[in-house]
DNA sequence: TCGCGAGATTTGTCAGGACATTCTGACCTG
DNA sequence: CAGGTCAGAATGTCCTGACAAATCTCGCGA
């Protein structure tokens, strides 16, 4: 059953076209007109319906495969993956995840201050060893409760780091904000028993399990953009990942 | 400076061209011939020289950027990424990721029969309440130690499995085996105490910090193929997951 | 009735071309 | 000397067209 969907064309927009398509394929999904399970048009009676080449659909269906929304099988079609398979995880950090889940983030500046760094963190950075970096310490609150003990370590020069910036929003968004292009994340999770201080810091007794999390971003050409080792309250907190194999 | 990749192409070989392609640059990536931020031909030079057309270039260019070997900029060019990212994460089991570092995987099998489902894990599964699936308990050793309890739940009928089958591979191993074609996971990872029969069979106190994994696989259609609640012993184990923004 | 093969359907791969957009760097101007 | 402007170079988007490979369906024959 192929389902008859609307999909509008701006052409003078400078949206892509197959972005445009791939949009109003997933919000049509989200919205329930097509079903898990149902079948997409093919792609040449597709392209001939909107007025756009073959090529153009594929790249917008192709879009959505790698996003794990849609299933394409050679000789049979391309279907609405049955489940409700969520978002594939992106660089966002936890602020963002928190308010859009609608909890209410806010954020206690510990520490932020240039620091000479460790061995171990210039490696991972790629400065010299000794040199200076931003070191950052936060205390994240979600609903009134602390929530993650959060360390960070950036090369200087990045970006203009203020404490009441960091109290209102998310470091990545202020990367970004400040022309940070992200693009790889290396993450380590882990998890341990909360010592003295941090259980201190969290509310909790010591020995309390502790969701850890060892992150280093990349940009674009690859230089790392920050280190991060946070602490998570096991009781309050998970990650989510979802892997797509092509 | 654009280095000099000799490409060989075998048109009459089934494997793809862009693939030939791609997988001869990203070779020529992990010798060292292609050093990081070296730049590449651009596409259209490229394509002259091994005689393809441009689509076909950038497609072997597109899957290299996917995986995070690569890195396009319009105006630019295309250069090798600095720093070692490591390979993007894959559908594997505990069990393959342990053989792959060496450490000789065993695993004891406590329990593998059919058993009426929960309600939760029907909802997951996408099965009935009440029907049977397949629940399979099992614990597993790594370099003589135990590193951790592993639970899972399967649709009957996927994989005919035995104890034996389970002791010598890993559960993914045989599903790929059985020809079942895994390709969306979701995970949460979370973390929490020990408790006593968990501490027992891993040889930890009570109230040891433990790394928890839920996970259901998903096939080709999008249809539930497994669901696992795993745990392993936090201080033997982390997770190591990247994630590559587009 | 059941199994098998032919044909139809659908996605996968590849070619070649055109124009748009973006970035870099050199040049010109105040 | 500083700043803006413009040309060149590279990737991004989109088009048309063709054949290959995988899968399903249906009809035919044993």
């Amino acid at each position: 059953m192929t389902a008859n969907l609307a999909i509008d064309l701006d052409r003078s927009s400078p949206v892509p076209l197959y972005f445009q398509v791939a949009e109003q394929i997933a919000e049509a999904i989200r919205r329930g007109d097509l079903v898990p399970g149902s079948r997409l048009d093919n792609e040449i009676l597709l392209a001939d319906k909107l007025g756009l080449s073959r090529p153009t659909i594929r790249q917008a269906i192709q879009y959505l495969v790698d996003k794990g929304l849609l299933v394409r099988k050679r000789g049979v079609g391309t279907q609405v993956v049955h489940g409700q398979v969520k978002r594939s995880v992106e660089l966002t950090s936890l602020y963002d995840d928190l308010r859009r889940s609608g909890q209410e983030p806010a954020t206690q500046v510990l520490a932020l201050e240039p620091r000479p760094v460790s061995e171990e963190i210039a490696a991972v950075l790629g400065v010299e060893p000794g040199a200076e970096v931003l070191y950052l310490e936060r205390l994240r609150f979600a609903a009134g409760e602390p929530l993650a003990v959060l360390h960070n370590w950036l090369p200087l020069g990045l970006a203009q780091l203020t404490a009441a910036d960091l109290e209102g929003r998310g470091l990545y968004e202020l990367l970004r904000g400040a022309g940070v292009r992200m693009r790889v994340a290396n993450q380590r999770i882990g998890a341990r028993a909360a010592n003295q201080a941090e259980a201190k810091l969290l509310d909790e007794r010591r020995g309390a399990p502790l969701l850890t999390m060892l992150r280093t971003t990349y940009d674009d050409q690859g230089r790392a953009v920050e280190h991060g080792s946070h602490v998570y309250r096991a009781s309050l907190y998970s990650l989510e990942v979802t892997l797509i194999e092509r």
